[in-house]
DNA sequence: TGGCGTTTCAAACGACCGTTTGAATCGCCC
DNA sequence: GGGCGATTCAAACGGTCGTTTGAAACGCCA
C-alpha cells in the first residue's frame, strides 16, 4: 500500500537528461501556463515530459499536488528573496520609513531576476504564477493564500509605514489593485491584444520593460490622495 | 439536419418562469463565474437551470457558443453605454480634451450601474467578465478581443488626448495595467484574501465601493510621469 | 381534428479523464 | 548471484465529458 510517498534513492546529479520528477515539473510548468490547470490532461503532460502516465501519481500523488509542487519549486525561493530584500530596504531606511518606491522595487526585482533566469523557469513560470492568481479552483486559492499570506502581510505593514496618511482600509484596497495589475501583467494573457502595435521592442526585453513601466504606475496609484468621503465617482456635475 | 439554428416561434413575455434559453443563460452566468469555463459541465449547468441536457446544444449549438452568448447578452449593452458616455464626455469637453477622470468615469460608471442592477446580471456578471479576461482559452481571448477591440481603441484615443505628454507606447502599457487592475477587481477572486479584515463594510456596498476606490488609484497611475530613459528599477543607489 | 414545425426528453455515443493495479525492469547491497 | 526496494510500464478501472439521436410532447394553424 503506497499510501506514503517513497523516498528518493540515488539523486544522480544528472545534467544531460533530467530525472523523471524534474521532467514532469518542467512540462507541468509549461502546459499549466499555456492551458490552465483544468484544461491540461495528465496524458498530454506525461507525453510532453516523455514519462509514463502513472509517473505523476507515483511521484506526486495527484494532479493537484503536482500543480502545487510546480508552484512551490519556484515560489519559495522567489518569496524568500522578496523578504530578504524588504529586510534590507528597511534596515537601510533606519528609523525612517522606507519609501514606496523601494518597497515596491523589493517586490518586483526578484520577479525581474527570475524572468531573466531561464534555469529558474523564467517568463514561463511568471505567467504560470499570474495565471494561478486568477484561477478560481479552491485548492489553488487556498494554497496561494497559505504560501503568500505572510509575505503580503510583511509588505502591507511596510507600505503602511511609507504611507502613514493613508487609511488602513484604503491601503488594503490599493494592494488589491496592485496585485491585480501585477498578476494580469505577469500572466500576459491580455485578451485585448493591446500590445499588437508595440512592434519593435525586442522580445527579450519585454518582460523586464513591463515591470520597469509597471513600477511608476503603481507607485503613483499608491500615493494618490485617499478618496474623499461622499465624493462619488461622477461623470458630470450633478450626476 | 439541424445544421442551422431553428428560429424562435412564440416569444411569450413570460415573467414568472423564464423560457429555456434564459434559464440556461442565467445558470451559465452563475456557474461559469464560480467554476470557470472548463470546470463547469453541461450536466450540472442544465440541472441547475432545470432543463434537459440536450437543450444547450439545441438552443446554442455548443458549450462554447453558450459561453459567448452569456457574455454577449450583458456585454453588448454595457459597451454601448460606455461608448455613449464617452461621446457625451467628449462633447461636453468641446474643443479641449476631456479629463482623465471623466474618461475613466465613463468607463466605470456603466459597470457600476450594472453591478447594482440584478436584472442585468449584477455582480455575478461582472465577476464572470473579470474571469473571462484571465481565461487563456483561445476562443475566449479571440471573442473578447473582437467584442472589446473597438471600444478600447476609442478610449485609448481619448486618453491619448487627455495625456498628450505621455508617449503612445507608455499609454498602451498603462491601459494594460488598468485593464489588469479592473479585471482582477471585478473577478473578485483575490487569492490572497486581502479583504478578510475589512469587516464591517456592508456587503451590498462592496462592489461600488471597490470601483469608487479604484478610480483615483488608476487616474494617479495614468497621470504618473513617464519612466525616465535609462532610469532603471533600483533598490538602492548603485544597484 | 389532423398535420407540422418547434421543443423537450431519455438514452446512448465515443472519447477522454485521473487514478490504480500488478507485473516487469532497474540499480544497488549483501 | 540473489534479494529487494525503487521505479517504470502497459493496461485497465470507473466515471464524466460534450454531443448526437430518434422518438415523444407541445402549440399553432388550416
Amino acid at each position: 500500500m503506497p499510501a506514503t510517498r517513497p523516498a528518493r534513492r540515488n539523486v544522480s546529479a544528472d545534467a544531460t537528461s533530467a530525472d523523471t520528477k524534474t521532467r514532469i515539473l518542467d512540462a507541468a510548468e509549461e502546459l499549466f501556463m499555456i492551458h490552465g490547470f483544468e484544461a491540461t490532461s495528465l496524458r498530454q503532460l506525461t507525453a510532453a515530459a516523455g514519462v509514463n502516465l502513472a509517473a505523476v501519481n507515483y511521484h506526486f500523488g495527484s494532479k493537484e499536488e503536482l500543480f502545487q509542487m510546480a508552484l512551490t519549486r519556484r515560489l519559495d525561493p522567489l518569496n524568500q528573496e522578496r523578504i530578504e530584500l524588504l529586510d534590507r530596504v528597511e534596515r537601510e531606511a533606519g528609523a525612517r520609513a522606507a519609501s514606496c518606491e523601494k518597497i515596491l522595487a523589493a517586490m518586483l526585482i526578484p520577479a525581474l531576476r527570475l524572468a531573466r533566469d531561464e534555469k529558474r523557469g523564467g517568463k514561463n513560470f511568471l505567467r504560470l504564477l499570474g495565471r494561478a492568481y486568477a484561477d478560481p479552483a479552491p485548492f489553488i486559492r487556498h494554497f496561494l493564500s497559505a504560501q503568500y499570506g505572510d509575505m503580503i502581510q510583511r509588505y502591507k505593514e511596510a507600505f503602511a509605514r511609507a504611507l502613514p496618511h493613508l487609511p488602513r482600509v484604503e491601503l488594503t484596497f490599493r494592494l488589491h489593485f496592485v496585485m491585480g495589475a501585477l498578476s494580469y501583467t505577469l500572466a500576459g494573457t491580455d485578451a485585448l491584444k493591446l500590445f499588437t502595435q508595440i512592434g519593435a521592442a525586442a522580445e527579450r526585453d519585454n518582460d523586464e520593460m513591463l515591470l520597469q513601466r509597471l513600477a511608476p504606475f503603481l507607485v503613483a496609484g499608491l500615493k494618490a490622495p485617499a478618496m474623499a468621503v461622499n465624493r462619488r465617482l461622477e461623470l458630470v456635475s450633478g450626476e
